[in-house]
DNA sequence: CGGCCACTTGAAAACCTTCAACCTATGTGG
DNA sequence: CCACATAGGTTGAAGGTTTTCAAGTGGCCG
């Protein structure tokens, strides 16, 4: 994003505001939208570790404008687990409507905006059907509409799979080619399901195969594929 | 189902009817359903192993009436992966609208009944508000909201969280205690990412702890959770 | 009856986790 | 500005789990 948007993004926080002028209006959804489609207010922005939502709390819904954010649920034996990431213009939320509470707590990975997404009533049948299908339809192409697609592959396909995935989500437009994984090595292994440990050594051999150079945080993808 | 629903079921195939009138609406769409909201057509039952829809195919929209549907995806290398269930009252082929085609192949795990759903132009419009809100809510429910939570967990825990969560969706009315599982051990594996003979030793373990009795696919829920 | 497919079992090899130690970067207080 | 504390990251070795391979069983259908 560049800076003269985010100064006039800040500059409508808290303000409730038809989606379709806000400058960044295409990166949440797509080409065209028309006026009067969605309305929503930008949120005071989100330091690194910050929360969100937290599960169990009230429904609502956002929509990512910058940053990631990491999503974790308490299992009963209070152990956590990451099972999902949220990138810009990606829902967070949703499933709240469904279930009357928050399914799992969000973080914020790394400096983030959100923006709440007003919903009329949802649920009680008032919300207007061009808004509704847009909800729809973004949450029907939403990364985790099945099983993950990586289980039961060796470790180091998986860790290649996360970092593939991660990247053609957020849409690094080719500049930022040198990128920034929001993700420590542990929340990394707690989505894929490895130690932490099994993380580095399976980033190792993707280096060491020149699949990609990786130095702390910072990932180049690299020549072969 | 009792026999006398099924017999008028049959009676409807391929008729384009209001879901209200249906028999099993409850089923699919929960207590009161107004007239007019969805409009769906039983389509001609399908036998064990017959498919669905196929992996790129053109969208469709349809909700599982009775059976099993297993959802399976091809990798760029060739083989196969299981990446859902689909059991009655969910969803099948949602995500097609946002991808444009079919992201899945859906085949029946044992005989089954589907209605196509009446989706007006979606991505156009014109559909009706209070369909697209009970979509939306119905979608934001489905199973692979999230990453798998079993994840990293042991086989043993996994198939058993499986074994569990499929019970608690399938709505076994208490009276089919003993029940069957209309998947292989293979698809089990394929889909918690496991090889088959681990998934046959992890019933094995389940069964000697008494948490369930196997046969087959002939599974009772045992005393100890 | 024969063939096929799903299921089962055993043993060896591969893989991943765990544990423990150590390293590095970052930020804080003196 | 340095010393220290902390969190994240890295490395090695041991042990456990899972996969793989191989062989054998059981049921179902032509």
């Amino acid at each position: 994003m560049h800076t003269s948007e985010r100064t006039r993004l800040r500059g409508v926080a808290n303000t409730e505001t038809d989606c379709a002028s806000c400058p960044a209006s295409r990166r949440c959804w797509g080409e065209a939208l028309p006026n009067e489609t969605v309305h929503a207010r930008r949120e005071p922005p989100l330091e690194r570790g910050a929360r969100l939502i937290e599960q169990g709390g009230a429904p609502a819904l956002f929509i990512v404008a910058t940053g990631c954010l990491v999503l974790r649920v308490g299992l009963p034996d209070g152990s956590q687990r990451v099972v999902g990431l949220r990138l810009p213009g990606e829902l967070v939320g949703l499933e709240s409507y469904a279930r009357g509470e928050q399914t799992y707590t969000a973080q914020a990975a790394s400096p983030s905006a959100v923006c709440r997404l007003r919903v009329p009533a949802l649920g009680t049948g008032a919300a207007h059907g061009a808004l509704l299908e847009r909800l729809l339809l973004k949450s029907a192409a939403q990364p985790e509409r099945a099983a993950a697609p990586w289980a039961g592959l060796p470790a180091v396909e998986r860790v290649a799979a996360f970092i593939e995935n991660y990247t053609q989500r957020a849409q690094l437009s080719g500049r930022e080619d040198p990128f920034k994984l929001p993700l420590t090595r542990a929340d990394i292994g707690s989505y894929l399901g490895l130690a932490p440990e099994t993380v580095v050594r399976a980033l190792g051999h993707l280096s060491q195969a020149q699949r990609l150079a990786v130095r702390g945080r910072t990932v180049r993808l690299g020549g072969a594929v």
